[in-house]
DNA sequence: GTCGAGCAGATTGTCGACAATATTTTCACC
DNA sequence: GGTGAAAATATTGTCGACAATCTGCTCGAC
């Protein structure tokens, strides 16, 4: 009943090998999608054995989709005793909160040398379009728009790196973007705070584009630093978004 | 003759595994050398059965070593084509130092507000030794110094992860370490920068340090900006060195 | 002579089995 | 009843073997 029927070859996911994406690529994304997305707990142990009855492969592929979790810094991996969910503590948040404000403000500054008409002016659009939700006072909207302006910024900068970079801290912290905070009246002032940036790029001015960009994630932190020695006081308080 | 002799045991580097490293460690450390030290060319091709024979190693142990050293930039890896060590262009070595950049001008933020008095005192102490080298024209010597010093200033910072961000990125560039150039005159400024940083880490302020290791890291970015354009023109010029 | 089909050779992808190590349980002894 | 050794279990580390895929080459047709 518990035991895998047949050993007979492996149908599960695979079928047709959906181009040049091998079944471990496939287990990769698999799993760190449940890693992400929240579906595995943090410190939960991760037995190779029921990972590769999960994911429909064998325990080598499991084993390698481990080693790069855990470069990637998703998955911590002791010798002999197996890998872990790794914990992600509220001051490690804001560190890794820093360091992409940093890599963020350099895109910043890239873009504003890079980014072509047709990208600013996807982001005049999201930018007005972010307007109207905070007139509708649709905050989650407008988090959206948030997430967009960020990631075409990045785009814009064509700084392959920085990109990069971003894209693995993001990762880490996606399990705290469900619960982060919004400061009451702090929407408003986020969106001065893009205006500028864009204002910025357009201009092409690469020092104001990035010292726009410093002073909006700046904020950021503030807000982070605040909310975490508030969750030390009463825990689970308000439900909560940071607006980047 | 070729074969390895017998399937007994494995004592080739084993042994007695160092106390939890495990062979695929040690592989791993062993292989990363190999490339970062420059005993592999880019874009060589890395055969899975030759490693395991040079490493000692079985054939998945390689693999998941490979896979680490994809996720941590080192080398690419093409389905059912095999991996190659990563050429890294020179617009590359560029975006890696800016990132860098960003990440160092963070860590003396955090480093000004963090450092502890002994730490600063290894930063004088590095600081007159440097001024001792400049002297003496030993620009190797400067060199260490420097290195030593952005050393300090990053575990100063007791930033975790702009420390492995950081070190993810010099990796990728110690191939170019080994000829990058030392503008004539360069040293001297970057010696003056160099004691603006500590100056205000000392002082314990954050925004004075940040800004100085940013406009000393911007002359280092322009300085290889320089060399890159120029070694366009006359291939293999001088021997060089950056000062960071 | 050039082009494509088809055939080696080499190399990677995947798996199950065995050995090594850590963890838990059992049980004799004080 | 508590304590420690020792077996039993669970899980990871490692390997070789087989299948799938890619690469280069040969060879026949046009």
């Amino acid at each position: 009943m518990d035991a895998t029927p047949p050993p007979q070859s492996v149908p599960t996911t695979v079928g047709r090998n959906g181009r040049g994406r091998t079944a471990a690529d496939e287990a990769y994304t698999r799993l760190r999608e449940d890693i992400v997305r929240g579906r595995l707990m943090p410190n939960q142990r991760l037995v190779e054995v029921d990972l590769a009855v999960t994911l429909g492969v064998g325990r080598t592929a499991v084993r390698t989709v481990l080693a790069r979790l855990e470069q990637e810094g998703l998955v911590v991996h002791e010798p002999n005793r197996g890998a872990r969910v790794r914990m992600v503590t509220e001051a490690e948040a804001l560190e890794i909160t820093q360091a992409r404000g940093a890599l963020e403000a350099l895109a910043a500054r890239e873009a504003a040398t890079k980014a072509t008409p047709a990208e600013v002016a996807f982001m005049r659009e999201t930018l007005a379009h972010m307007s109207a939700c905070l007139k509708a006072g649709d905050l989650l909207a407008y988090s959206d728009g948030n997430a967009r302006m960020h990631a075409k910024i990045i785009e814009a900068s064509r700084h392959h790196t920085a990109t990069r970079l971003i894209a693995g801290l993001k990762a880490q912290m996606v399990r705290f973007q469900y619960r982060t905070v919004l400061v009451p009246g702090r929407s408003a002032r986020s969106f001065v705070e893009h205006t500028r940036i864009v204002d910025a790029i357009e201009a092409a001015d690469p020092d104001a584009a990035e010292a726009a960009m410093r002073y909006h994630l700046s904020h950021v932190a503030d807000t982070l630093r605040e909310m975490t020695s508030a969750h030390a006081q009463h825990h689970a308080s308000a439900p909560d978004l940071v607006h980047f």
